[in-house]
DNA sequence: CCGCTTAGTCGAAACGCTTCGACGCGACTG
DNA sequence: CAGTCGCGTCGAAGCGTTTCGACTAAGCGG
């Protein structure tokens, strides 16, 4: 492994002026650069990160640090991710995911006040969440997907979920559909303070009464038992229901299995919207889901690029008013994508009528 | 942020001491150890990771390279990342992961030789990997899940697809299936050299000529619209189909929904089975699928466990003959869950006879 | 023609840790 | 009782960079 000092041997310079060809820290002259590179190149000269980060208190790494439980990552995350993966990359710094689960909150903080990572981004934010403070307390540059319940201090990027709930209910009123139930995350989830679920259920029943319509909400599980008995549910309490509305998209092909089993038809007797679905789930089913698509890859680039200007910008650009950093707080909506699953609804009548 | 030096001068010992106290490289009396811990404590010291991982010529950072492509990650991977993270986190590593996607072998490159990371864990490995070779010149541990064509020189943990297809084979002859298709992933797939779309086709060729069967099987994309369009290619070749084998989780809700259509019931008509699924995928479908569920994080914890064992080990171990590194080569086999997509074939009839 | 800036380069001092050789000392050994 | 050994500790030399102050030579306005 060659280092620097051989290559400023071969080169017939010092060790700081190869430095400076690397970082262009200071003016270096196209004779002298020239002879520098040739040298990497020769020597085939990678610098030591370790030595780079000790030196120059930065290690160009920045952590995504996402809970990972056993349900896996959607398309949706798997966007984010690669969003953020591409945007650290073309800002010079490499990102690395850390699979932290909700114990390992010590873990946690060592990792962060190691100074392994030069800036931090959180997914799964929940509205009170202990990792946000720990986080804090070390220091580390912060952006958050998702909000915590106060979000005056912090940088975020998140879905626009009032925005996204209000296009959807817009788009199953517009085909005339005045019955329709809200299937949302568990009632565990709810009470724990998730962001999404509780956004989400206020923005429907603002969308509802908006349309002077009556807002029906069911919690399920995230599994596709808790979709079918949370379509029992909802047929219990709506009977009359001509489209679902559904967050949870877990629980989404338990609501599909349970309105097959019982002999109603999608879009015939019942519309189903998926919110906050990737494309290609949307299409596992039959027929494909109209659901509002998560701008992911799009949200992962942005929270690393505000992420990447705090960091560089850190040196001298602070406001007028002397506040230290800049805050970043930006929503984005889903976009709703029309597929096979919402249509206008058969006729008025209660679906459960002929029973 | 406090410094060894800090540490040792509250403490009143050397630099060196505190060291030792910290890595346990040489004893240190109980007495010393302890009012180097109180100071430690009271100063709330950090050792710095850079400035370790220099002095010591290691990271103490495993990293875990996995494609991201749009399809997202499984529960299957899901299970694997945790489980690596867990046995990496109790052999006292952080494990990172490195979303490379296909493109970036300069950036691994990069990577792996700026001494980063102590140790490589590849998912996802082609027959013929460009990467393995890259990581192989750098010099990085390195241990893959998969195997490429000639596996003599590499460690590798793997799932064992030939006894998977035979037990799962074996699962349907046993109910009294005769005319089985296997769907595997899309012919694109198969001709780059995917190992376990090509290793599972000979497993079922193998498994079907042994019970004396003829083996038919269907290319599928991976979508669900592949899956439609696969069955009704078996419909085609194979009429009398009464069990469907599916090695692409993807497409096999496109199957399901394409027999649906076609007024085919499962398991009435036909059996249905999943290979390397998740239970919570296999638990999305209505009825629940019957699977063969991949030893996701067993496998995650074995390739850490064996690439830890390689990096502490590298002291003296060698062999007798010389050889510099031990090899760790594993199969671990999927587990039959029987669940309700099979049952007794309903008749020996061709299912398309009442056409 | 003189002082001043500026571009280009060098040497040396960090950065915060590990590790090696050395040393003092009490406990064994013969 | 001298010689050994191992435990516990110290000081110092790195590890491979960045960065700062200093120096030289050239360029320029007055």
């Amino acid at each position: 492994m060659a280092t620097m000092h051989d290559v400023a041997r071969l080169a017939q310079v010092s060790v700081s002026t190869v430095s400076y060809v690397l970082t262009g820290t200071r003016p270096i002259s196209q004779a002298t650069r020239n002879k520098v590179l040739a040298a990497m190149a020769e020597l085939d000269y990678q610098p030591n990160a370790m030595a780079r980060g000790l030196a120059s208190r930065r290690s160009r790494i920045l952590g995504l640090l996402m809970p990972m439980d056993e349900r896996g990552l959607g398309a949706t995350e798997t966007a984010f991710v690669t969003g953020a993966a591409a945007a650290a990359s073309s800002a010079g710094y490499h990102l690395v995911l850390s699979p932290v689960g909700g114990g390992d909150l010590d873990d946690l903080r060592r990792l962060a006040s190691q100074r392994m990572l030069d800036g931090v981004v959180l997914m799964e934010v929940q509205l009170a969440d202990e990792r946000v403070t720990v986080l804090q307390e070390t220091g580390v540059p912060l952006v958050l997907i998702g909000r915590t319940a106060d979000t005056s201090t912090l940088s975020y990027v998140d879905i626009d979920f009032d925005q996204t709930v209000r296009q959807a209910v817009a788009h199953l009123v517009g085909l005339g559909h005045r019955r329709i139930v809200y299937v949302n995350h568990s009632a565990a989830t709810l009470a724990s303070g998730y962001g999404p679920a509780l956004r989400t259920r206020d923005a429907f029943v603002a969308a509802m009464t908006a349309h002077g319509l009556d807002p029906v909400m069911i919690a399920a599980e995230d599994s596709a038992a808790g979709g079918r008995a949370a379509l029992a549910d909802a047929l219990a309490q709506a009977p009359e229901l001509t489209a679902v509305l559904a967050m949870n998209e877990t629980a989404i092909f338990g609501i599909l299995g349970e309105l097959t089993n019982r002999g109603l038809s999608v879009p015939g007797d019942v519309s189903v919207v998926s919110m906050v679905t990737s494309p290609q789930v949307a299409e596992l089913a039959t027929p494909a889901l109209t659901a509002m698509t998560s701008p992911g890859s799009t949200l992962g680039r942005i929270a690393i690029e505000a992420l990447v200007r705090h960091l560089d910008g850190a040196a001298g650009e602070r406001h007028p008013d002397g506040s230290a950093a800049e805050r970043h707080q930006q929503l984005l909506p889903c976009a709703l994508e029309v597929r096979g699953s919402t249509a206008v609804p058969r006729s008025r009548r209660p679906v459960g009528a002929d029973q």
